[in-house]
DNA sequence: AGCCAGGCTCTCG
DNA sequence: CGAGAGCATGGC
């Protein structure tokens, strides 16, 4: 089944999906101008696979939806018009397609280098995370290490937990849901790599609803989550720049973030977390995602 | 080898 | 209260 997407321009798919590059096709993979993830279709699993028909300013997306490889007979493969409204809503989360990003471009024009960027990363979108529950996940095992030994956790967890679905004859993993993990035990998670103290914090938060979060305002949000045990300010705000569309959502105190910052702003000199959010400040309504791009920028060695 | 890396909680003084 | 220890893996 074939799926057609015209997102809010500009798009830029190349862009977006390019942290996604040289992987393992059991993960979401960006690969020679298609993106690749199984996803969860509500009742059933199938393989997205996301390419670019037309230009930046003119986008149009083509969404191939992939039953399972070797469903038992014919009606299991055959996808219902709801699962095609499913695949829709989910590529639309995964690569915010709705989000205006010239009103962004708009908002940061006053601001010299983020408009010189904002025209060399014109169509760039950050992507979000399937769920909720998956960002603020993937934010707690990121807490404090690097993102490559981040990176390898979160491959065993999604491994260990996640469900699967072969395709294309390659056996494609889902991220793991609440319920998955709530009945993880301790041992099985420090096997996937986390701390002891990180394998309380997922089975923690797994065992609480997250219903409810999503209409509130960011600030009721940060003091929601920052109850959850396991969750401060940062893991609250990655959470919700990943997960919660939340563009204004920025992790100050994030290193990565203060580098790039730094890199930018106050040529490579070490600064704090509160002077990042006073270099902030004028970014407001977007802060997180000019993040996002200053990230990006420095990433592709841009000036 | 040893230290640091997109934090957070718990324990002391 | 503020400061300090401890945690896990991967890369340098």
């Amino acid at each position: 089944m074939e799926l057609y997407i015209r997102p809010a321009p500009p798009f830029d798919l190349d862009l977006s999906a390019g942290i996604f590059s040289g992987g393992d096709e059991r993960f979401p993979v960006y690969e020679g101008g298609t993106y690749r993830q199984a996803v969860s279709l509500g009742k059933r699993l199938a393989l997205i696979k996301v390419r670019s028909l037309q230009t930046v300013d003119d986008p149009l997306l083509s969404v191939e939806v992939v039953p399972a490889d070797g469903a038992p007979d014919d009606l299991d493969r055959i996808l219902s018009s709801e699962d095609a409204k499913a695949a829709k809503s989910i590529v639309t989360r995964l690569f915010n397609l709705d989000l205006d990003l010239l009103s962004f471009y708009d908002a940061v024009k006053g601001d010299p280098i983020l408009a010189e960027l904002s025209l060399r990363l014109r169509g760039l979108r950050s992507p979000s995370t399937a769920t909720v529950f998956e960002a603020l996940i993937d934010s707690i095992i990121e807490q404090q290490i690097s993102l490559q030994a981040a990176l390898s956790m979160q491959k065993k967890l999604i491994l260990a937990f996640g469900m699967s679905m072969r395709a294309g004859g390659v056996f494609r993993y889902v991220f793991p849901g609440p319920r998955q993990l709530s009945s993880a035990t301790i041992d099985q998670l420090r096997g996937c790599g986390l701390s002891g103290r990180k394998a309380e914090y997922v089975l923690g938060v797994s065992r609480l609803v997250m219903e409810g979060l999503r209409e509130n305002d960011e600030q009721k949000i940060i003091e929601e989550l920052g109850k959850i045990r396991g969750v401060g300010i940062w893991t609250a705000e990655m959470t919700m720049i990943r997960g919660m569309q939340k563009f204004d959502a920025m992790p100050a105190d994030d290193l990565g973030l203060r580098r790039a910052i730094s890199h930018y702003y106050y040529h490579s000199a070490k600064i704090s977390g509160d002077e990042a959010r006073r270099t902030a400040e004028g970014w407001k309504g977007w802060r997180g995602l000019a993040s996002f791009y200053l990230i990006v920028a420095e990433m592709l060695e841009l000036r």
